[in-house]
RNA sequence: GCCCAGGUGGUGGAAUCGGUAGACACGCAGGACUUAAAAUCCUGUGGCUUCACGGCUGUGCGGGUUCAAGUCCCGCCCUGGGUACCA
């Protein structure tokens, strides 16, 4: 073989990996572990983009690097094969979804293999599968089971509150009863008493409706009020849903964070979405018509500029509220603000709309009268629903009192109040009673300790994390393994697991608004209905990185010793945009599987990257509107034209377009298309987005894997720039890593027959130097995940050895092992060239040897006062007070002393950067 | 509005602790080889200035600390991402 052949060479080895399984991970504990995890894909229809698997490839680098370490490494890869899309083609198309999501495996795997991937495909696992949704579900069970004791700050089995109910009844802020009330409730009262307290449960809640996919959705999958797959209107509904209790572990999902390697951006994101508010309950009574409203505050120091109380639409008391006059136009006016759509609830942010109740309240430290207004600024579903309004230092308050023409009070000095509201937490309490005089961060604390001392209230802390909706009402998910015993929702026996997906005629809910599951024949246990809604996309990847570890164990999620040995994930890999759904589930059901005892750790991983999104850059023509004429880009100017997206593919580096190939591509809108062309060309725009097939950009990294070799796909997703950032895809400067590629190709061939030869004299110290500081290199850069410097300290490598003429094998051999994660088919075939018969894979880490790097003499130039630069030779062990008598010494240095001794010489490692007089 | 990240040549991007800014690559210009092309190799390439050696200037803007600032501090401007009546 003459030439880099990178085709046959990457087909060859792709064969021989698969063949010897290299790969496997082997079942042995002895030694370290490193569990290198990439989110698994959804397997969309639409295949992989060039922008998928820039994550897997740094993944698969520090798996490979980590196995030459002598790491025990599991890198296995799986599918989230549960999900709406393929639900939406069924309905579509009749297709099963399980064909759909098979077909698209197939495709997806198709397309990782050529990329070259280390993955363990013995473990692959897919959430739709039965032997895997059999302990999705199976956790559910747990989670129904358990419930949060707050005393002991864990999950606990159900059984020990009901023993607790059944000695001492209850007495807390959902429920008051005795031991014998209990004992004498009826099994449906006790179960839904005891709802109120399982992490899996249902309840009656305003949920998320989505019409148009026929389905609740949780809050992270509500994007600006529409879902955010297929961007369809939610509205918000009363309905019974299962949820679980995620709330019961805001705390921990919070303190856990400090314990993690995650990005400061990532758990910026996850502490607001978790909001944590600490401030005080108050009550504000009403004596005679005895209704008692509590708020929430974070803010009890102006409790004396409090003007009136706002409460939510969706108030429980409102109806005892609304009274005289106003009663008619309030009870309206909520009905209204209930009903409205989230989006006409956000377009209609800045209208200010609310209506008297008609009722007051007492204040509770000046006894005045306070007018009790509903308000649609007021969130049902936070804190209490009700707030103690303070015009003059809330600015939603301020906007309301002014349009309403209620008071504004000034309590804490500082601001303009004629203007806008003061709302900074510094300045003196006025008008304020006992806590006039103190600074705001004292008048809190004073406030709070007032307010308990008079049972008007207490301090409490608040989080803005709700619980998660969990059922769905569609077909493609795990089933709910839920049954209704006399309307008492029991869980199916864990023997009876899994509670298999049915078959159905239609994938849509039934004529009566049922879900599709309600379609299925015999959907019962028992003789008793089973649940008809399913699980969401988000339960099967909450859990799936345990199942990696032992995915054929049919009698637990995975064994007790390999959850031992392989702990959490030392490296997760995946996108930002999962910060508030799956890596906040992931985290609380690893926390639940902690506390029960399943599993030795308490967070799922780590230590996480999240790769940018490699953009789509896509081409854009200009058509004059109303015409069947398009007009190159530099003449748009001289007409009205609409853009329109065509193919990237007909298009060059420097935006001309092939006009041939688009009336190809297109005829019948192109065909007979006239064209004005500036400078005999047509000339197209260029605009990054997302990769996307609506706007034809889609790049696929099989037709890079074509024409420049799955080794070049993989350096060049890496030298893009930091794995991090977002970039747009760009096939400008591909050609360098190739020729980079050829280069190392030719350092073995570089003879007139182009034949390999190796040479195995010893190597000089340049050409020692060259490979020790790449061997340097490489392995921190990938202890730090800085791919692209690496790439380029290899680029810089070969260049030097090829300066040098070096064919040696001392050299050769490490350079090809420290290559070999980035570039892992080219490297082993020229290391089974290099004579060897086992995979490069089996090699050892080449050690870093520095003495190659310390040089006896060096020239640097020296700043004199910071500003005129000249050079100086000396020896590097030289100590500072002889290089001093040394540069006095010196010609040209003692003539800008002028024979002055030096105030100061900076010396940096061990080098005299600048001298000071 | 709030929170986070970032702003460096024509382009993507380098620059561990504050220590020669622009590594590496693309692009561009010139050259070698070739009948020619491709491929490959060599040279140059921030700006201004100089025949040249060199000099001046330069990391979004304005100030500061330091012998020394892309890097640290203060105040702005801009871009990207997250979040949004959360009391």
């Amino acid at each position: 073989m003459a030439s880099y052949d990178f085709r046959e060479i990457e087909k060859k080895w792709q064969a021989s990996w698969k063949q010897h399984a290299n790969y496997k991970t082997p079942e042995n504990f002895d030694r370290p572990k490193f569990y290198a995890l990439d989110m698994f894909p959804y397997p969309s229809g639409a295949g992989l983009h060039v922008g998928h698997p820039l994550g897997y490839i740094a993944g698969d680098i520090v798996s490979r690097f980590k196995r030459l370490k002598g790491f025990n490494v599991l890198h296995p890869m799986g599918y989230d094969a549960f999900g709406l899309p393929a639900e939406q083609y069924a309905i579509q198309t009749g297709q099963h979804p399980a064909v759909t999501t098979e077909e698209n495996i197939k495709r997806y795997r198709e397309q990782l293999d050529r990329i070259g991937f280390s993955f363990d495909w013995s473990r692959e696992i897919r959430t739709c599968d039965p032997s895997y949704y059999k302990w999705t579900q199976w956790i559910f069970v747990q989670l129904f089971n358990s419930w949060y004791n707050r005393e002991t700050d864990k999950a606990e089995n159900i059984s020990g509150l009901i023993s607790k109910f059944e000695i001492s009844g209850c007495n807390d802020d959902l429920n008051q009863f005795t031991a014998a009330e209990w004992k004498n409730f009826s099994e449906k009262e006790q179960s839904d008493i005891l709802l109120n307290y399982r992490l899996a449960f249902l309840s009656e809640a305003m949920v998320n409706w989505c019409p148009a996919l026929g389905t609740v959705l949780a809050n992270d999958e509500v994007k600006d009020g529409v879902s955010e797959r297929g961007g369809y209107p939610v509205e918000r509904k009363l309905m019974t849903q299962w949820s679980l209790r995620i709330s019961a572990y805001a705390d921990r999902l919070l303190k856990g964070l400090d314990t993690l390697d995650w990005s400061d951006s990532l758990k910026e994101s996850q502490r607001n979405w978790i909001g944590k508010s600490e401030g005080s309950s108050l009550f504000f009574k009403n004596p005679e018509s005895k209704i008692e409203l509590e708020v929430f505050t974070t803010r009890p120091d102006t409790v004396f500029g409090v003007s009136f109380l706002a409460i939510a639409p969706e108030h429980p008391l409102l109806n005892d509220l609304c009274i005289g006059n106003e009663r008619d136009q309030a009870l309206a006016y909520s009905e209204k603000a209930r009903n409205r759509s989230e989006r006409e609830r956000q377009a209609e942010v800045k209208n200010i709309t609310g209506a008297f109740t008609g009722s007051y309240v007492k204040h509770p430290f000046t006894n005045e009268d306070i007018p009790v207004w509903v308000a649609d600024y007021v969130l049902g579903g936070y804190g209490t629903g009700a707030v103690m309004a303070v015009p003059g230092h809330d600015s939603r308050d301020y906007a309301f009192a002014r349009h309403f023409n209620l008071p504004i009070l000034e309590v804490v000095a500082g601001g303009d109040l004629s203007i806008e509201a003061y709302e900074a937490k510094t300045g003196q309490l006025i008008n304020s009673s006992f806590l006039d005089g103190l600074e705001v961060k004292d008048a809190i604390k004073k406030a709070i300790e007032a307010i308990e001392q008079k049972g008007l209230g207490k301090g409490k802390t608040n989080f803005r994390l709700r619980d998660a909706v969990f059922g769905r009402q569609r077909y493609w998910g795990e089933p709910i393994p839920v049954y209704y015993e006399n309307g008492v929702p029991k869980c199916v026996a864990e023997s009876d697991l899994p509670v298999i997906l049915p078959e159905i005629d239609k994938y849509l809910p039934t004529e009566t608004g049922e879900p599709p599951l309600a379609r299925a024949k015999d959907w019962t246990y028992n003789n008793h209905p089973l649940e008809l809604t399913t699980m969401p996309g988000w339960a099967g990847s909450s859990w799936y990185f345990m199942r990696y570890m032992d995915p054929h164990n049919e009698t637990a999620f995975a064994s007790k010793e390999n959850l031992n040995y392989w702990q959490n994930i030392d490296l997760y890999i995946g996108g930002s945009e999962h910060a508030t759904g799956h890596l906040l589930y992931f985290r609380f059901w690893t926390k639940f599987l902690y506390d029960m005892g399943h599993v030795p750790f308490d967070e799922p991983a780590k230590k996480l990257i999240n790769q940018g999104m490699i953009q789509g850059v896509s081409s854009l023509i200009h058509r004059i509107n109303n015409t069947n004429k398009f007009v190159s880009a530099g003449l748009k100017g001289e007409y009205e034209t609409t853009a329109i997206h065509i193919d990237i593919k007909l298009v060059t580096n420097n935006n001309q377009v092939d006009i041939e190939a688009l009336k190809q591509w297109r005829p019948s809108e192109f065909e007979n298309a006239e064209f004005i062309l500036e400078n005999g060309i047509l000339i197209c725009d260029s605009e990054v987005g997302k990769m996307s097939k609506r706007w034809h950009n889609v790049v696929n990294p099989d037709d890079v894997c074509d024409n420049y070799g799955a080794d070049t796909l993989r350096l060049y997703e890496m030298f893009l720039g930091p794995l991090q950032d977002a970039k747009p895809w760009s096939t400008q400067g591909i050609e360098g890593v190739l020729r980079f590629l050829r280069k190392l190709w030719r350092l073995f061939h570089n003879n007139p027959e182009e034949s390999f030869v190796l040479s195995d004299e010893e190597p000089s110290k340049a050409e020692y130097k060259t490979l020790h500081k790449t061997i340097k290199k490489a392995t921190e850069d990938i202890e730090n995940f800085s791919f692209n410097t690496s790439v380029s300290a290899f680029m810089v490598c070969i260049n030097e050895l090829q300066d040098l003429k070096c064919n040696k094998r001392k050299i050769l051999e490490p350079l090809l092992i420290i290559l070999s994660p980035y570039a892992p088919h080219i490297a082993e075939e020229l290391w089974s060239l290099c004579g060897h018969n086992t995979s490069i894979n089996n090699a050892e880490w080449p050690a870093f040897n520095g003495e190659y790097l310390i040089e006896n003499e060096f020239n640097y130039p020296i700043s004199f006062n910071g500003k005129v630069r000249f050079n100086l030779n000396f020896a590097l062990d030289m100590d500072p007070k002889a290089m001093e008598t040394e540069i006095l010494a010196n010609e040209q240095t003692s003539k800008y002393l002028e024979g002055k001794a030096p105030k100061k010489v900076i010396v940096v490692k061990g080098k005299i950067v600048n001298i000071v007089i």
